[in-house]
RNA sequence: GACCCAACGAUGAUU
């Protein structure tokens, strides 16, 4: 039996969720009753591998026969968390106090951090009271997650409680939790006092790494302090630490968008010359910048040279060259990639749409405009203020003063508020 | 005894 876990174990860690699946059935046939441990392993076997059917089968088993456990339900919260379905998380996690097991820090981690990634503060403060009325310990991971959530959220001053609040109770940050402060004070434009207050984290004995550095540097370039970010970038360079692809997708962007086309080339060289290689979102701020200079040639190549590579452009690069497209007034060519889209299966957003219409009204093309606008809504893709301006815009401007109308009465039964 | 949780980069309108 112990021979069976260890391969099942074995089998999950290498990606072979088959192989597992064999031993565990050929096992089962032995007459060896599979262990819960054998079952959480396939469990996370089975999510790690996308088969999320076989998942759930597994899973409702285990509750059916009553072998499941915290790791059990955590497992699934986890995964529902991580892939946006947090209601599903909920109804997972009913389940599993129906059945009298009783949920854990990990289990209250999982669920605060899809809520967390949803935005829900309130509900997240409300389950962090919950756990601790139930006498749970937040521990570093429940700390961190929130910090997070609120700096993501912009409550920058709760976050920096939740810090004091955890050392305040003798709960030692780790250095996930440094880096979760130092970004979220980067993304809120406090750069310098992140800069700061990383020299204080290195004397209580914070190792910063790469990504460290990369907070810091992306936040002032977000700040349009190029110098600063580049003095951090020497400093990063000095101390020993590598920059990766991440480090220079930001310095590269920084220039673009200071309109330093060649500093930023000169940065992809100096990456190249350290022997990284430029992933699609290196070559998308690349494409950006010449898209927003509309030296869409220059896009092009790029575009090109993406395929050659051997990686495959998302809608952000297709929007990017749209875009790029739309400000030349070139709607054919905006109109050829979104068809290349539909062609190579990638999938428009929100922003592919939005770009294509605004282009369209512009050059007086109502009819096409509206098929694209029923294209997106049959699409199920639900279009938000943005849209609806350039809608609102692009009607007045053409004189259509009755369907702007329209499109207001329709925000307006959406509760989409006009700005 | 072994299984579960957190942190970094890119795209759309108006101004």
């Amino acid at each position: 039996k112990v021979t069976y876990a260890v391969m099942i174990e074995g089998c999950c860690r290498n990606r072979n969720v088959e192989k597992a699946y064999e031993l565990y059935t050929q096992m089962k046939l032995q007459g060896i009753r599979p262990t819960v441990y054998n079952v959480n392993s396939l469990i996370q076997g089975f999510l790690k591998a996308g088969l999320w059917e076989k998942a759930t089968k597994l899973f409702d088993e285990a509750v059916e026969c009553g072998i499941a456990n915290v790791f059990t339900y955590n497992n699934l919260i986890y995964w529902l968390c991580k892939v946006g379905k947090v209601n599903e998380a909920c109804s997972v996690w009913e389940k599993m106090t129906n059945k009298g097991v009783t949920p854990s820090v990990v289990s209250y981690n999982n669920l605060i951090l899809g809520h967390c990634r949803k935005g829900n503060m309130d509900v997240v403060s409300g389950l962090f009271s919950e756990m601790l009325e139930r006498g749970l310990k937040a521990n570093v991971v429940t700390y961190s997650i929130m910090i997070d959530g609120y700096f993501k959220k912009g409550e920058t001053e709760r976050a920096l409680n939740m810090f004091d609040q955890m050392v305040g109770l003798g709960t030692s940050p780790s250095d996930f939790t440094f880096n979760t402060v130092l970004n979220g004070l980067c993304k809120v434009g406090r750069t310098s006092e992140a800069r700061d207050m990383l020299k204080k984290f290195i004397e209580k004995g914070f190792t910063p790494i790469c990504m460290t550095y990369n907070s810091i540097i992306d936040g002032f370039i977000k700040e349009n302090a190029i110098d600063s970010a580049l003095a951090v970038y020497r400093e990063m360079c000095e101390s020993g630490v590598s920059p990766n692809v991440v480090t220079y997708t930001s310095l590269i962007d920084g220039f673009c968008k200071s309109d330093n086309i060649d500093l930023a080339l000169k940065m992809r060289n100096e990456m190249r010359s350290k022997g990284l290689e430029l992933d699609v979102t290196a070559y998308s701020v690349l494409i950006d910048g010449f898209c927003k200079r509309r030296d869409m040639e220059s896009a092009r190549e790029l575009f090109d040279e993406l395929f050659e590579v051997g990686l495959s452009p998302n809608a952000i690069v297709y929007n990017s060259m749209i875009s790029g497209f739309r400000n030349l007034s070139n709607m054919e060519a905006a109109l050829a990639l979104h068809k290349k889209m539909i062609d190579e299966g990638i999938p428009c957003d929100l922003g592919t749409y939005t770009t294509l219409i605004d282009g369209l009204l512009k050059e007086g093309k109502l009819l096409k405009a509206s098929d694209l606008y029923g294209e997106m809504l049959g699409k199920g893709i639900v279009p938000d203020v943005i849209t609806y301006t350039v809608l609102v815009h692009g009607l007045c401007n053409k004189g259509q003063l009755e369907n702007a109308r329209k499109v207001l009465d329709e925000m307006d039964k959406k509760d989409t508020a006009p700005n």
